[in-house]
This record gives structure tokens, sequence and C-alpha cells, in this order.
RNA sequence: CGGGGCGUAGCUCAGCCCGGUAGAGCGCUUGGUUUGGGACCAAGAAGUCGCAGGUUCGAAUCCUGUCGCCCCGACCA
């Protein structure tokens, strides 16, 4: 390197000897911007924990710096993620995230993403929001023969998407980190098996960050498929709602969950039905009431208007019915009748209506709690009567009997029998079995055993890198802050030198410091000489380091030296001299 | 995109209703005292009151517009 100058020269010697004094892991040294204060903005504790303790700031709304400390944590379980793709055999790519809008209009993806894909103005680019389309252009123009099967490929990198609102910190960003694999395949068997992989190695992913998660059935929505499954973490700060089985592990979404909620039960009395008078009762609790007659033997009916047509819907009692899946049977533009098309239809009012003298066409459906029932209080078309004594069999016909209701807290597991819970959860990963949806419309094919052109099979697999973060802290935190696991922790230890006064506390310090670096521990050391004590503890427990170690005056004066575990809580003096043994054993285990 | 709220010092906020010198706490700088759970004293630096227009002798304050941010809802591979 040439210098014009002794004085670019020495400037030059500055830098280096900057570059390799500053110490990183000293908190006197390095960049730990933590706060006391709630910052206004956050609302859920990951968001506010990660704001607090400095691993990140808002740069815009849904967009995020991280700075040094929460880039550790990235990097931390970035590292777990590489690992565990290249186990199953994954190899990584760095994609560019513009990508030609050609690509995705070969696909129809412009217009399935809409405005929440971000164009760019001056070039015909798009910022990728996913990659399948890159991926199956490359795949395109190199898989040319079965032989070259499978593949499994997969980046870690920054993704884009123009949410209408972002929300909870990281947890719905307009940019954020993920985690894409794709898999190319020769047969739907392979893709089972590529498919299973990927399961597996999520599984192994999400337990070595340290996270408690389920895994879901899910609709494979706009990215098309045969089938995929979402990795979840309970939380209220989820967006989605499940029904989750402790007993079986048994976890759908509400919008699809099942349970074993007990159908009917027949009389056989055989009564015949009988037209009373039910003056102003409308709601199935009032007519229960009224007619003392149990939830149980009421039946509720919904009209809808699917395709211009009306339908009529029977479920038992307070059962509320389920958008998703009455949609699912009358189809995706199923509406609710508005109170004038209720009065022409069925000559009556919402709390009036019924199944007996009916005077449209109707489909008429039900619950399958409803399946034979007898002995029904409906309503008579009519308004202030009801009538009962209704039997599903003999005086209803019913086209067909579906699950529509939605599932409620403390109903029967469907599969095991074991109280369901209804809990919120965050998508932390999703799977999809593709298919042949972006190679054949994109022409990526290869050559069977046969001689024969066939379209890819290929599977899709995501996971949120920021949200493995901020779901990590919902699931460990507590009053004072982050408690990170081992695992994704940024750094192994927190020593804490009490007192800069004390010439043995700052000698004993230095050298556990000296020491731990030599052992390869990341240690964070706060070794500031104008910070109290009380602040250095309270920042201490902010960070979350999972080993604190905590060298004062007091405790060395007897040879000791405290360690204090961030997760327990718990606190022990161990002889100075053990320290270093009981740090390695502690981060051992 | 609907509903609500907020933009005043680095952060958290008061002041606005009722127009008249720009405020507090925390943080920051300097000096001193302190040192086991977010210390104390003293001195100090720091703000085009989001932006643009309007009303007025005079606008952080009233009016109009606009931008940004947050929350609820809709949406969400």
């Amino acid at each position: 390197m040439q210098f014009e100058s002794a004085r670019g020269y020495n400037s030059f010697r500055l830098f280096l000897l900057h570059i390799t004094t500053v110490e990183c892991m000293r908190i006197s040294q390095g960049f730990f911007p933590t706060v006391k204060e709630v910052p206004a903005d956050a609302v859920i504790a990951s968001h506010r924990l990660m704001l607090r303790a400095g691993l990140m700031r808002p740069l815009g709304a849904g967009i995020y710096s991280f700075y040094p400390l929460g880039f550790r944590v990235m990097k931390k379980a970035m590292e777990i993620i590489r690992e565990e793709m290249d186990a199953i055999g994954g190899q990584e790519f760095l994609l560019p995230a513009l990508s030609p809008i050609e690509l995705w209009e070969e696909t129809d993806r412009v217009k399935a993403f809409g405005d929440t894909m971000f164009h760019i103005k001056n070039r015909p680019l798009v910022l990728a929001p996913t990659h399948e389309e890159v991926i199956t252009s490359i795949a395109r123009s190199h898989v040319k023969s079965y032989k070259e099967l499978p593949q499994i490929w997969y980046q870690i990198q920054t993704k884009f998407r123009n949410e209408p609102r972002p929300k909870s910190g990281v947890l719905r960003g307009r940019q954020f980190t993920m985690k894409d694999a794709y898999s190319l395949d020769a047969s739907w068997e392979g893709l089972d098996a590529s498919y299973a992989l990927h399961e597996q190695a999520y599984r192994n992913i999400y337990t070595r960050c340290g996270l408690n998660f389920f895994i879901v059935g899910a609709s494979s929505g706009a990215m098309g498929g045969t089938g995929s499954q979402e990795f979840m973490v309970e939380s209220d700060a989820g967006e989605d709602t499940v029904a989750l089985c402790d007993g079986c592990g048994y976890a759908a979404n509400v919008e699809i969950a099942a349970s074993g909620a007990p159908a009917a039960v027949r009389s056989d009395r055989g009564s015949s039905i009988e037209e009373v008078s039910t003056p102003g009762i409308k709601t199935i609790d009032e007519v229960s009431a009224y007619l003392k007659a149990d939830l149980a033997h009421c039946a509720k009916s919904l009209v809808y208007i699917a395709n211009g047509k009306p339908a009529i819907i029977f479920l038992m009692g307070n059962d509320q019915l389920n958008e998703t899946k009455i949609q699912a049977v009358l189809g995706a533009d199923a509406r609710p009748a508005h109170p004038e098309e209720l009065a022409a239809l069925t000559g009556a009012d919402a709390g009036s209506i019924g199944p007996i003298g009916l005077k449209a066409d109707f489909t008429i459906i039900a619950d399958k709690r409803l399946e034979h029932a007898d002995d029904m209080v409906c309503g008579a078309n009519k308004n202030d009567f009801h009538i009962t004594h209704v039997d599903f069999d003999r005086d209803v016909k019913v086209e067909a009997f579906h699950d529509l209701r939605v599932v409620e807290d403390g109903e029967p597991c469907p599969k095991c029998g074991t109280a369901l819970r209804i809990v919120k959860g965050i998508e932390v990963g999703h799977i999809f079995k593709l298919g042949t949806k972006y190679s054949a419309s994109m022409k990526a094919t290869f050559l069977d055993e046969h001689g024969k052109d066939n379209p890819i099979i290929m599977g899709s697999y995501g996971i949120g890198v920021e949200r493995i973060i901020a779901c990590h802290i919902e699931q460990h935190h507590d009053e004072f802050g982050i408690k990170w696991q081992k695992s994704i922790a940024p750094f192994d230890v927190h020593l804490i030198l009490v007192n800069a006064n004390s010439e043995e506390v700052v000698q004993k310090s230095e050298s556990l410091y000296a020491a731990l670096r030599a052992k390869k521990i990341d240690v964070l050391f706060d070794d500031r000489a104008t910070v109290s004590p009380g602040f250095k503890f309270k920042d201490a427990d902010l960070l979350g380091m999972p080993l604190q170690i905590i060298v004062g005056e007091k405790n060395l004066k007897n040879n000791q030296i405290e360690l204090k575990d961030r997760n327990t809580g718990e606190r022990r003096l161990v002889p100075a001299e053990d320290a270093m043994a009981e740090i390695e054993k502690f981060l051992a285990t």
C-alpha cells in the first residue's frame, strides 16, 4: 500500500491501533444502548425488551436496524438453521432481493401478491417477498435430468413485503430475514421425503433455539400446492388462534379445528310438532329459558346467500358458525343474508327462523351435532312463535350434515378426548408441498428415465429469523428483562465488576475476563468504572445472559465469587479458584 | 383501506381547552462526593414545538391541508 504522506500513513496506523485495541466485549468500550424507560410505541414484551436491551431500533414503520447485540443473536439463530439445513443435504445460496417483474408475471403472482409486493419505480423490478420464481428459473436453466434430482436449495436473506399494517415489533415487518428452502424432486414420493426431512430439521431448529412449539395443518393459500404445515409458538402476542391438545399434540387453526363435542341424543318420544307462542323471544338463551328446553334441544337457524341462492343452516344451541367451514361448503362468496332478505325469504326476522314451512327454495344444511336430533325447538318462520318437537330425521330435509361450528375452549379433543385449549400462536415457520405449480408455469422440466419431459416437483420451506428471536423472548423473559437460553444468547456469560475502586476486584475481574476469553467463552464484561453496582445488576438482568459472574469486594474478601443463573434466579458463592470450573460446568449442561 | 390516538430536548412526557419569554424527570457534559439492585451535590449544553398554508399585533396553543408513527379492525405467503 502506498501513502502519499507521512500523515496518511500515521492515520492508517492509528486506524490499525484502534481496531486492535477496542474490545467490543467490554461494556465500557462497546455499543450497548440500554434504556430504563419503556418505549411508548411498544406493546408486547418482546418488542419492549428488544428496544430496551438495545437489540434493535426502528428506522421506519416495520423497518428495524439490528444493533450489534441483536445481530449476535440473529447470527446464533442463523447458524443453528444452517447446521440443520446442511444436515439434510441443503446447499446454501445467496439470491438477489431484486428480481425482474417478468419472472413474477410468468407465475401470475404479480396479481396474487398485489399491493403486498414492493415495486421499483424506475426499473421493471420488484423486491422479492419470497423466492420460488428465482429458484425455479435457476432450476429450469440447469436441471435437465432426473439423475440430477433431488436437490435442496436454501438461503438466508432479506425479504420485503409491503404489509398494510406492520405491528408488534419484528413480528410483522416490511423487511425481515427469512431462511427459505426449496426442494426439487423427480417424483411425488421424493417430495414427501424432502418434506419429511424439512419437518424434522425444523423440529430440531426450534428445539435448539429454545422454543416451545407445535405444528398445525394449514391451508396453502396463495402459495398453492398440495399440503402445508405451520410451526407455531404459543403466545398471547400471536395473530392466529389455534385449538391445542396437551394430551396428544393435536393442533389446528380454529378456522378448521374440530372437536369431540357430543351430538344430539334422540329422545324417540315421537311427539308431533307444535307451534308455541314466544312473544319477544329472540336469542337461543331466551328460547331455552322461556320454554324450559335444554340448549341441546334448541336449534339455531342462520340464512346465508351463496351463488345467489339462499341457504339455511342449523346449529345446536349456542354453537357459533365457523365462516371458513361454511365457505368450504357453500363457496367462498357465501355471506349472511341481510335483514330485508331474511324477511322476504322466510317471512320472519332473525330469531324466529326455522326449518318448518319455508317459503323459498333453500339449500338446507346442518351441523353434525344435529344429525338424528329430535324433540328440537326451532323458529316458526313467524315472529313471536317457535315450533317444538322438531325431528331432524322426520321433519327436515337436510341435504347434508357438516362440521360447521367454532370449537370452544375446553371441548374434548377429536383425537384423544383431552380438553382442548384455545390459544394464540405466532407462526415461526411454514412448510409447503408446492408440487408443480411453479415448475409447470415456468417450464422447469427434467427428462425422466423414459426420456419423457416432466415438471420438477417442488417444496418450499420458510423460517422467519426475527420471529425466532421475538418468540424466544416472549417465552423467556420476566419483569426485569430477557432470559436468553444458552443456544442463542448473544454472550455466554455476563461478568460484572462491582466496584472499580477496589484494586482486588479489578484484578480478579480482569484475570477472569482474560481466562474466559482464552477458553473461547463469549463474555460480556461490565467493566464500567463510573456506573453504580445497582445499575450494572439491572443492566445484566435486562440483557439476560444465561450466567452472571459477579466479582464484588465483600465476597472477594472471603475469596468468593458469585454466580447467578438468570433463568432460575439462583445465586451461589463459589471459591474464586473454582469459578472457571463452575462456569464451564454451567455452560456444558 | 375503515375506526381511534399521538407528533414539544437523545428518551418518557407536561404545556394546548382559555394565544403573550419553551418546561419537568431521566439521559448527556464538567467538577466533586459515592459504590451490592437503575446514587448525591453543584454548574452546564441541548428543542426550526412533524411540515406547509391560514387567522391574529402576536400561534406549540385556533383553523385548513399534509406527512409520519402507534393501537383496534380488515388483510396476512
